[in-house]
DNA sequence: ATCGGAATTC
DNA sequence: GAATTCCGAT
């Protein structure tokens, strides 16, 4: 099999800390596992199967026996080495994949939450689940390991509201450790070789193009960003048309954005794990970001780079609406569609002094300049992708849908690997001999060179292998109750910000979160561009033009795949019928995930979150408020036919008008909002039981059951439905037949436009769309500029 | 093979 | 905190 990189499927440069390579000590097991992962030497002791982010042990002993050489561990066994990995499993870090032998399955969201905080949960602690701050799209947003790259991180402080969450954790020490001063140089190999991306393995780069630090980070940026900071280690910038590799055997699909450093690996995230951002048990590693203390000046410039870099990076990573809420000074730029303009540009400059301000006001140290780091990495030479540029397909093309064939049947994968089982005893643990196993080549000690670095020699080859994929989905069978039932990988954003009802029932919300997160916008083989999901942000942020493309698209998709029919109403259903094969034969745990329940009632976040409230009020006044109200079901603004997406849609509402487009959107967000909510009620919940090791029932489903009733009825802190609920309440409860027809015409049109025009460009309407935008666009303007206001005073 | 509790180590 | 070690249960 290839390895993840050379499929083209990483995990995200950013969920690799570079630290734990070859000579560092405190190397925790899961870096240790995809530091083998990414090693094709290692690949017959242990390789990427199957879905994304699941891996098998194909030589158990032989992994242990690496493993208790990395950590001077003689005796180590694998009964012992999979005990620590079930430890993971409360972390979540990692899960079984239950069937499989020897197959473990990464929860990239958690390790990227661990790594990458730099969303403020805000008070609630609540961050938008679906919106990992793993950006996965467009510009990578790489996780600095080295000195330099961690200054990325204290940019972030910069503007501590907004990355003050980020800070905090910082101090804590929670945020991933990438520097260790151990590490740096291994972060280079990373970053050049190695690492960056995850495939260690130069096939793997080659396949995604790791990490393409581009001196630039940002398209736009001069390159001159700040001396001390390269936002390039900061973001990855991919260039445009990154190849898209589809391995069939790796076990991801294609990375959205083959973006260079493989920076994401996209794929490998796996769904199944819920992110529950409030939940971060899990510090995987300690070292923080060098920088913490290192201080940077506070830099108008640098700032907007960096938060136009985070905001797409949001974006990208399908951060829910509400996670922009608490962000009101940014404005969501369109990573990917930079065409029109920069609006990033102009976005951030125009923001920028908000987000300065209030940075100030917040508490802002303004820290001192770090000391110059710059980070050796030689990046790859700079992407075309960059965060600025984008050529407007590129971008959107790096996420794809990833259609895998339902998995083989699990005895393939099972594969016991006799191992070799040589074990010499005491290895020395610098050397995680690389491939130690089978080929222990050099590098050990090397310094880091890296073993895998040796890939640094492939680095070229990431991107070679880009080969734009088509969106594909991948359905699995469940095999899990928990996650893996569906996943639908590499769902373009739309899908993540909406998953139609098709996906609405995810059994685990988790694994649905986990999706969003992760889930690499898709590339619309058609538009170029591509993001679907983005567009609800891009519209907010600029108003593209043909925001609904996208959408069509997204959509179009589902239905192809999901087929399905109608609406809402119908989503059920579909999802149902995704989940129900492998579903019916587990336990009901399934039960319906929450969402889709919500006739029940949505489940309520057990604890009142500020952030919901104060974020729900804003996307309220958009198509949520309307639909409260009882108003028509469509709304109006979404009728734009943008999506909106999310506060956009909203704020459209209540200008526009066009109803038939408009109500695939509303439920985008009423969807994203119910998930949003189960999500936090849920993470909160496993959170209890897992972590906590509080037992409410053994059952998974439980948990979700747990989730519904208490958000319904428990929710002390919440008796009042929540706005979502109230939302859903109306959709299906109080709209009448004819909107539900109404709405569904409209998303058929929708989708057939999809089907018709090549989706990226030509929208059945052109003059329409552009009048409607821009009406949209400036509503859009001032509902962002309202909400803003509204959040600042929250 | 897998799970997870408990004690212990670093 | 993150394993490591043991070990009984499935």
């Amino acid at each position: 099999m290839k390895t993840p990189g050379e499929t083209g499927l990483a995990f995200p440069d950013w969920a690799y800390k570079p630290e734990s390579s070859p000579g560092s000590r405190q190397i925790q097991l899961w870096h240790f596992i995809l530091e083998l992962l990414r090693k094709e030497e290692c690949h017959d002791i242990i390789a990427w199967q199957g879905d994304y982010g699941e891996f098998v042990i194909k030589d158990p002993d032989e992994v242990a026996r690496l493993w208790g050489a990395r950590k001077c561990k003689p005796q180590m066994n694998y009964d012992k080495l999979s005990r620590a990995l079930r430890y993971y499993y409360n972390k979540r870090i990692l899960h079984k994949t239950k069937g499989k032998r020897f197959t473990y399955k990464f929860n990239f969201n958690k390790l990227v939450l661990v790594n990458y905080p730099f969303i403020d949960m805000g008070p609630g602690g609540g961050v938008p689940q679906s919106a990992p701050p793993v950006p996965t799209g467009g510009p990578h947003f790489r996780f600095p390991s080295t000195p330099s790259d961690v200054l990325s991180p204290n940019e972030d402080l910069r503007s501590p509201n907004l990355f003050s969450a980020v800070a905090r954790r910082m101090a804590r020490g929670s945020v991933s450790d990438c520097s260790d001063g151990t590490s740096v140089n291994s972060e280079i190999e990373e970053g050049i070789g190695g690492g960056g991306g995850g495939g260690a393995n130069s096939e793997d780069r080659g396949g995604v193009p790791r990490d393409l630090p581009v001196p630039g980070g940002f398209r736009g940026l001069p390159p001159s960003l700040h001396p001390r900071l390269s936002h390039d280690s900061l973001f990855r910038v991919y260039p445009h048309g990154r190849p898209h590799r589809v391995d069939p055997l790796s076990p991801f699909p294609v990375s959205p954005l083959p973006g260079p450093g493989g920076s994401m690996m996209g794929p490998q995230l796996s769904p199944a794990l819920p992110m529950t951002p409030g939940h971060l048990n899990y510090t995987p590693s300690p070292t923080l970001s060098p920088m913490y203390s290192s201080h940077f000046s506070f830099n108008s410039e640098d700032m907007k780079r960096y938060l136009q870099a985070h905001t797409q990076s949001v974006y990208n990573y399908h951060l829910s609406p509400r996670a922009f809420m608490h962000y009101p000074n940014i404005i969501v730029p369109q990573p990917q569609r930079l065409d029109k303009g920069h609006p990033l540009h102009a976005s951030l400059h125009s923001n920028h002094s908000s987000s300065s301000s209030s940075s100030s006001s917040a508490s802002q140290h303004p820290l001192p300049p770090p000391p110059s780091a710059h980070h050796l990495q030689h990046h790859p030479a700079p992407q075309q992708q960059q965060q600025q540029q984008p050529s407007g397909e590129d971008h959107l093309s790096s996420f794809k849908f990833k259609l895998q064939p339902p998995p083989l049947g699990k005895k393939h994968r099972e594969r016991v690997l006799n191992g070799s089982g040589t074990a010499p005893s005491g290895v020395p643990s610098s050397s995680f001999g690389s491939s130690a196993s089978s080929t222990p080549n050099s590098s050990s000690a090397g310094g880091n060179a890296p073993s895998s670095s040796s890939s640094s020699s492939n680095a070229s080859s990431c991107n070679s292998s880009a080969v734009p994929g088509v969106p594909q989905i991948k359905v699995e069978p469940i095999s899990e109750s928990e996650s893996e039932e569906v996943e639908v990988e590499g769902i373009s954003e739309d899908e993540s910000f909406s998953r139609e009802g098709e996906e609405e029932d995810f059994e685990d919300e988790e694994d649905y979160l986990d999706e969003d997160v992760f889930k690499t916008p898709a590339p619309s083989p058609h538009t170029p561009g591509g993001g679907g999901l983005l567009d609800g942000y891009q519209f907010m942020a600029h108003h593209s033009p043909h925001p609904h493309q996208h959408y069509h698209q997204t959509h179009s998709r589902h239905l192809q795949q999901y087929q399905q029919p109608a609406g809402a109403s119908s989503r059920r259903g579909a999802a149902s019928a995704l989940a129900s094969p492998s579903a019916s034969s587990r336990t009901g745990n399934h039960t319906p995930n929450s969402s889709s329940s919500s006739s029940a009632g949505f489940p309520v976040s057990p604890k009142p979150e500020p952030l919901d409230l104060e974020s729900q009020p804003g996307f309220g006044n958009g198509s949520a408020g309307s639909e409260r109200s009882g108003s028509v079901p469509s709304s109006p603004g979404f009728g734009v036919g943008t999506g909106g997406g999310g506060g956009g849609g909203g704020v459209g509402g209540s200008s526009s008008s066009s109803s038939s487009k408009c109500i695939p959107l509303k439920l985008r967000f009423k969807r994203r909002w119910s998930e949003d909510q189960r999500m936090e009620a849920s993470s909160e919940e496993s959170d209890d039981k897992k972590v906590r090791g509080e037992k409410q029932e053994p059952s998974r489903g439980e948990e979700e059951r747990g989730k519904g009733e208490r958000g319904g009825s428990s929710s002390a802190g919440k008796a009042t439905m929540t706005p979502l609920a109230m939302m859903d309440h109306e959709e299906e409860g109080s709209r009448d037949a004819e909107s539900r027809s109404r709405e569904e015409k409209g998303k058929i049109e929708i989708y057939n436009n999809n089907n018709s025009s090549s989706s990226s460009s030509s929208s059945p309407d052109p003059a329409e769309n552009s009048v409607a935008t821009r009406r949209v666009s400036t509503e859009l303007h001032r509902a962002t500029a309202q909400l803003s206001l509204e959040n600042k005073e929250c």
